[in-house]
DNA sequence: TTATTTCTTCTAAATTATAGAAGAAATAAG
DNA sequence: CTTATTTCTTCTATAATTTAGAAGAAATAA
């Protein structure tokens, strides 16, 4: 089975965890408060396009918000697969770590 | 600062665990186990590689060994840079999954 | 000598990550 | 209205990483 990169994980992650807020801004925003850093928009939607395109995600338009600067927004959802990968990087993760003391 | 990549990860902690007996082929074979499948020996030397110039891993040559085949191995270990950010990634990790219900 | 084994180096191609310019769609301001 | 401003996404080019596997090197065995 495939594996994802570590960026594939945080972004899979962060989707989860925002649950109906996540879109393209909240997910930026919540990736750089866990990098501690900040992060171009295209380090954001380029690899959540392809974790769309593998079917791991799977995204709706939005309504436009009663707010200035009201472009509808792209919400993001994981898929079934999504799911399951997510489940097996944590348990890939916890085997790496498991009798490690560094 | 800067994370490490899965494989980065993966290859710094099973030099790690594997101490003295650190070098290409054990460590290939670790990793497959790890990963549940085979690896070309590209994918770890490549990337063996660039730890060591970044100067997370220090290496050395061995004595060729008293078999057949023996060409001398060359052996790794994490340097203290190297042993730091291992454990900064694992405190990411750990931060990630911190308050995760997948 | 030649074959065989273990191990590393090298190189090319595919994939992934990253920055940031550009564009689209809405409301606010004048 | 018309222009400015804001929020958000798309697009594109480049850099970095991963991966496969051919080739080469260094030893012992036959």
């Amino acid at each position: 089975m495939e594996f994802l990169t570590r960026m594939e994980e945080i972004l899979l992650l962060t989707v989860h965890q925002l649950g109906t807020e996540a879109y393209g801004v909240t997910i930026k925003a919540r990736v750089e408060e866990l990098l501690g850093k900040s992060v171009s928009v295209g380090a954001i939607y380029v690899p959540l396009d392809r974790l769309t395109k593998h079917g791991l995600l799977k995204t709706w338009q939005g309504e436009s918000s009663p707010e200035r600067g009201g472009r509808s927004k792209k919400f993001y959802k994981l898929t079934r697969d999504g799911l399951a990968i997510l489940r097996e990087t944590k348990a890939l993760s916890d085997s790496l770590w498991a009798d490690a003391t560094v």
